[in-house]
DNA sequence: TAGAACTCTGAAAACGATTTCAGAAAAGGT
DNA sequence: ACCTTTTCTGAAATCGTTTTCAGAGTTCTA
């Protein structure tokens, strides 16, 4: 007794809400026949469909879902755990998804697991426990407690933004790592050999592995390698994306072409490298990945990777709903990613000229 | 039986979920022990308590949260119903949310509205329907219906971003209108007489409507009005910003200081100002409204107004959290705003300062 | 040591919707 | 006109949990 409010508070609480009874007595029928006006309105004689269906709208009655699901076993909800709101795609993503989850008459649960394994774990355990039908995840590194809570709940779960499956789990996506490397292999054709690279890497980020790794097998092939003081690891923000970009160029001056993992990443790096005293894209080329909004419009435009999140998010909703009704389902779903070239990147500056320029601009600033 | 999964598929189906039941047995108590131990642990002795906390964690047992919604009227999920998440100030407001919510045993269940009534009236239902103990909206015009739907469902409500309560919803948020009138008194302040101003304004968004208010109020007081033709309407994209401004330059070319309802539009706006041969802010001053983390890093950062979405977000879900237990809830909280100024906005250009020399519009690019 | 006052536990009754089962009414066939 | 189908409806069981109610132990008081 002790949690619940006391009787009498004040704003007004429930008036006794309305349930299949009440509608029942309305319409002079049983509650099964109300039930059935609701779920399989065909089975119904129409003259007793719309004595219920006038009693329903005169009542305003809307079913509870919780008779509902205890009785049934399907909540129509899916879960997803994403891991911040806060990048843009992800929230375009997560915004298709809900889109076509309410299309198909599900909503969606929504958690922040802000990069952490354990939070994540907590929050799954919270959507297991509304009983979500199913669950969408962001990438493919998750703790083994998360998969064998999964198992055990029994639902189907897919991957978003990666493209090949995890331990069973299955994905849909893009592939990360050929992105990069087909990013890598354009600028080597454009003439850069002195690479540097600003990665967003909290411990469970494999996608941003995978860009990582594109580069670099990219590089390989061509003969370069990239030593670890050419690879500036940082968080998703802008901020972090200028004070890296900073740290690489003092390092390695002779870098001409600036790969990052992310959009937000590169707008931050190239506005640095603008107050550093470089010429985007004359004096050095910076390439960024996701495509956000805002990449076509900065001055110069970037050069990225066009990640569909919108197409993601409405693949997996689409995904988890035949996989509910027991429809067939691939073990995993590969979209397509475009390479983006624009005014960002450019053909490496002859060596001589660039070396001069640069030292000087940097004692300019 | 025709809606169900045939009962054997290739992916294997929830092995006879564990219920209540099982861990009784297991444990060698009843059914009424285990949820004690599980709602009110003190209540019950320590030994059967422990012996209880074994079979649950040896069965790893989770509620059903059907059945317990079912008995006792509460599904400990709270809904939202934003316009987009596309907008990180709304994306921001619902991380914040989101996180207070789990803190407290909270889920969230999320819906998008795309600034459509009607869509948010059937997104509405939708949540109703799930059980939502409580809801939160984005700002406060609605449709009369959705009012009724939440009075009927007799759960409390809060509408965010804006500071006061509309037809009896409480609010949370800041004063939009004295935003920009300030704002607008201190481009008056230094020396600005010819204005334009370019907002979002979908039907139903009284935020930007308050915001453009805001703006005429205080020209208004100056003096000045502000004709139909020196207002344009967009939506919330940059794209939409460039090509607000464009109109808005060609129309009026003796505007000096444009204020934008949106940081995205005034990034936008600025973009098209350069690329037209503009000087901000030494010709032109423009300004933004939300501080976007992209205000502070673009070249001159913008000046603009900071909206505390993460502490509306908080902010609601505490609000919601205490009407749920039946605390004293205030019927508004009125968050401040702060002014922003940086270097998107300067005293006006002096060839344009006076009021006699407004009439000949000078025409400089 | 008996009775009173507490603690604690289990049986059973909800909660609201769905669905099975069987029976009533209507339709069809001869 | 009677029997067989077919179509539709209502009574009742069911889903998993919580909570009331009463009773069984246990501790305390006199």
């Amino acid at each position: 007794m002790a949690s619940k409010p006391p009787p009498a508070t004040t704003w007004s609480h429930s008036q006794a809400r309305v349930k299949i009874e009440d509608v029942a007595r309305q319409a002079g029928v049983s509650p099964a026949t109300v039930s059935r006006v609701l779920n399989h309105p065909a089975i119904v004689r129409p003259e007793l469909r719309d004595k219920v269906a006038r009693a329903i709208s005169s009542l305003s009655y809307t079913r509870d879902s919780a008779g509902r699901a205890l009785k049934s076993g399907r909540m129509r909800t899916i879960g997803a755990i994403v891991p911040t709101l806060g990048l843009s795609i992800f929230a375009e993503g997560v915004e298709a998804l809900q889109n076509r989850l309410s299309e198909a008459g599900y909503t969606l649960l929504i958690a922040n697991a802000q990069y952490d394994q354990q939070r994540e774990l907590q929050e799954m355990r919270s959507l297991i426990e509304r009983g979500i039908d199913g669950v969408v995840l962001v990438g493919g590194s998750h703790s083994p407690e998360l998969r064998t809570m999964i198992r055990q709940a029994g639902m189907p779960v897919i991957t978003t933004y990666v493209s090949r499956p995890t331990s069973g789990m299955p994905a849909i996506g893009i592939d990360n790592e050929a992105a990069t490397r087909e990013l890598t292999r354009y600028l080597l054709g454009i003439g850069h050999v002195s690479f540097g690279a600003i990665a967003n890497v909290p411990p469970s980020n494999d996608r941003s592995r995978a860009r990582l790794e594109g580069v670099q097998k990219a590089l390989a092939k061509a003969g370069i390698e990239l030593k670890p003081t050419q690879i500036i690891k940082a968080d998703h923000s802008l901020a972090q994306g200028r004070s890296a970009f900073r740290q690489l160029i003092t390092d390695h001056p002779e870098i001409t072409a600036v790969i990052c993992t992310t959009d937000t990443l590169a707008i931050g790096a190239m506005a640095e490298a603008r107050k550093l005293g470089f010429k985007v894209p004359q004096t050095l080329s910076i390439t960024g990945f996701d495509d956000i909004e805002l990449a076509a419009q900065i001055d110069p435009p970037l050069t990225t990777i066009s990640v569909p999140a919108a197409e993601i998010g409405r693949g997996a909703a689409d995904y988890l709903i035949n996989a509910i009704s027991g429809l067939s389902i691939p073990s995993s779903i590969e979209l397509p990613y475009r390479m983006i070239v624009r005014g960002s990147a450019a053909a490496a500056p002859p060596s001589q000229t660039r070396k001069s320029t640069r030292a000087k601009a940097v004692w300019n600033r």
